[in-house]
DNA sequence: ATAATGAGTTCTAAAATAGAACCGACTCAG
DNA sequence: CTGAGTCGGTTCTATTTTAGAACTCATTAT
């Protein structure tokens, strides 16, 4: 399988892995959201390649994450801002810098923190249930495929999918 | 900057890319919560290759997302289990689904959903705050870096910063 | 005139990935 | 007992990506 058919995919999540699926991508996107907006400074504080550089701010531009913005003419010269639908990245940012805080330990500590913009204060975030106001984890929320409209979810182990569900519902325990 | 240099990273976002920061972990993590455990079983719907799809079992075992539990023995057989770490992964699918079903049309509907273990209705993930219960996003929450312990955040454009803060802010709109 | 800045582009070498074939330890059908 | 099939990999070569450094071009600063 190619890089671009994910673009193409059926699943979300792999559409969003032909954006962001490597191991650049989504540190360019924390940048952005710190306030970096020039080429320059997100290749110093990063040190990824100019080249790759260049490539990822490309396909940022061309997914509609991020929009060029010339800042000065002679020579013309652009910077890179977040659209709203790269600012709408921004939960997930949060979703995965709290999985990794938790999860995958380290001797230093996190250079960043996520505040409130009104009162400064650090939050902490939870993925809720937008009606319900329920906490989201896997003991509350099932991932099920749609067999809805058109194609197989034939492959799925349905015998295990039962199993598992019980092993992840908090039962006997 | 080599691969495994970002796992001993001070920012989380960047470990988390050492674990997830390629095309293919993150949809075998979608796999798992969708109840499949076993090699064929990622091999088969995902089309990955069997090397790769080996080495990235591999490393999320080590990174302690998976397990692997014997099934048999002659010949003996493990299969893959998110532990409590890969559980605990699942907001981050919400999000990342979520932006990405919002962000990436595709004609093509949504093969899954996630729904409500009892009940069964399916969700719409939101990124709270846990004290204030507030909806985290651009125009809520900002990213700041922490002076706090130790080292620089010198060259981060702190004029550019305040500007982009009043950019993100619902401002004169 | 010389150096520096900013945003790239162009090289070559090294690493990762794709794709297919192979292997070992079985089980099962005939 | 033979041959086909399953499962979970490993090994191989060819193609893509990525790393790393150097180079370009327009312009401003010294």
């Amino acid at each position: 399988m190619k890089w671009h058919d994910l673009n193409a995919d059926a699943c979300p999540l792999a559409r969003a892995m032909g954006v962001v699926g490597d191991r650049w991508t989504l540190l360019i996107l924390r940048e952005c959201f710190l306030g970096v907006r020039r080429f320059d400074g997100f290749q110093k504080r990063l040190g990824v390649t100019r080249h790759l550089l260049a490539e990822r701010l490309k396909r940022l531009e061309t997914m509609g994450v991020l929009e060029r913005h010339p800042y000065q003419q002679r020579p013309l010269r652009h910077e890179y801002r977040l659209t709203p639908s790269g600012k709408s990245f921004a939960p997930v940012l949060l979703a995965m810098q709290d999985w990794a805080e938790h999860n995958l330990p380290s001797p230093t500590p996190t250079p960043f923190a996520f505040v409130t913009r009104d009162g400064g204060e650090e939050v902490e975030p939870v993925v809720t249930d937008r009606k319900s106001g329920q906490e989201l984890t896997h003991r509350t929320v099932l991932m099920v495929p749609k067999p809805a409209t058109g194609q197989s979810a034939a492959d799925l182990p349905t015998t295990d999918r039962a199993e598992d569900a019980a092993l992840a519902r908090p039962t006997a325990k």
